[in-house]
Parts: structure tokens; sequence; C-alpha cells
DNA sequence: AGAATATATGAATATATGTTCATACGAAAG
DNA sequence: CTTTCGTATGAACATATATTCATATATTCT
């Protein structure tokens, strides 16, 4: 493998992988599609904690899989880019085939 | 969300995707691109224990992500099908943009 | 059959990760 | 300005995961 030019590509790609690889951040990425939640709605939605949802929308921005907008004192959630709806289509074929 | 239809899914979606999500994983997995490969190539090739290799073939193996033939003494490894390099490609273009 | 080679496996260890609980922070409303 | 609501955060805990080391298994070659 060439060190100078793709291992650190490669940790990077393991690393974008490593966040949909929990059920907790792929629903909340699920129910963020096509549509705008609070944090309170995405925890409702998918039946979990608050602080929970918080900690890995926290991992999430991180990842620049989702951003934010503020309106009140309410955080809306949203699919950042296209590339995530994308990736998440792909895996959802391999595994519905 | 659906319990009965799609949280199964999405704990399913979840797992493909950690399965992607580990260093040494993602590299065999771009090693085997377009190759087949014997177990110690590819650990020669990712700069990694031959043990370790052997172990994480094997979680890629349960995740049918690669399948392999033996031929002699030697078990060659390969992508299993078309759905994995395009989870792959579509993670690169991500990172690359 | 015995030696050598290729791969797999189990145990042990260290590290990473996710959730919960309690609490802090910030904005809006009364 | 105090209360309330929505969200974020830190610590603690439990669990999951990856690597290493030693060894087992299997196949080929002499």
């Amino acid at each position: 493998m060439d060190k100078t030019i793709n291992e650190e590509v490669l940790i990077d790609l393991s690393e974008l992988f490593k966040v949909f690889g929990d059920s907790t951040r792929i629903k909340i990425i699920y129910t963020l599609m096509n549509k705008k939640l609070c944090v309170y709605d995405i925890a409702k939605s998918i039946n979990c904690s608050q602080s929970a949802v918080s900690h890995q929308l926290r991992i999430l921005k991180q990842a620049k899989l989702v951003s934010y907008n503020k309106i009140g004192k309410q955080i809306y959630y949203q699919i950042s880019d296209n590339h995530v709806e994308e990736i998440f289509k792909k895996g959802w074929e391999h595994i519905c085939e």
C-alpha cells in the first residue's frame, strides 16, 4: 500500500464508515432524511434518551454528516449533504438484496 | 420510526457499516479491489500481522463482503460483489471533496 | 511419515465506544 | 430577574473491539 498517498485517506474513510456503524446514529440519519428535526423530536422518533441523541449528534456534527440551525430555543438538525444519503442508500441496497 | 419494518434493517445496516469502519478492514478491502490475494500477501500489502489479517478476514467473510477459494496451500480472497466497491467509492467521494 | 508452509483460532490484554445520570448552559417567557 | 424549556456536557460504568502471542490445523513437498 502506498503509504504517502493512500493510508491516511483509508483511515479517514474507515472513520467515516465508523460513524455510520452505530444503530443510534444510523437511525438518526434515517430519521433526518428529507426533514429537519429538533433534538427532542429525534429522540422521540427513535425512542432514545435526549442525552444519548445529543451525544451522537455531536459525533455526526464532527463528521459533518449533519448540520443545524437554531430557531428559538430549538436546534434543528438536518443531513448536511447528498453524499450522506447516497452512502446510506448504497448500504441499504446491499442489505435488501 | 416504524419498528416492525425498519428498525431491524437499520440495525443490520449499521452492522454493515461497522465492518467498513475499521482501518485494517478497509485496507483489506482496498487491497482486494480488482484482484485476488492470499492472506500472506494481504498482510504484507497492508503491513499488518498474519494473525490480525486472518481475524479481520473472518469478520469480512461473515459479513459476506469477501469470498475466497483455495488453491493449493493458499487461500485467495476477493471482494464478493459489486456493492462492496460501490459503498467504498461513495465513501471515498465524500472524503475527497 | 516428517518437515515446512499457509492459515485459523483462542485467550489475554488494552483500548474504544455508547449509555445513563446528574448537571450545566442558554434562550425565551412570565 | 426568575423560571422553564431545550440542549449540551462530563463522569462513570459496562460492553465491544482489535491486536498480539501461542498454538492448532491443514496441505504440500521431500
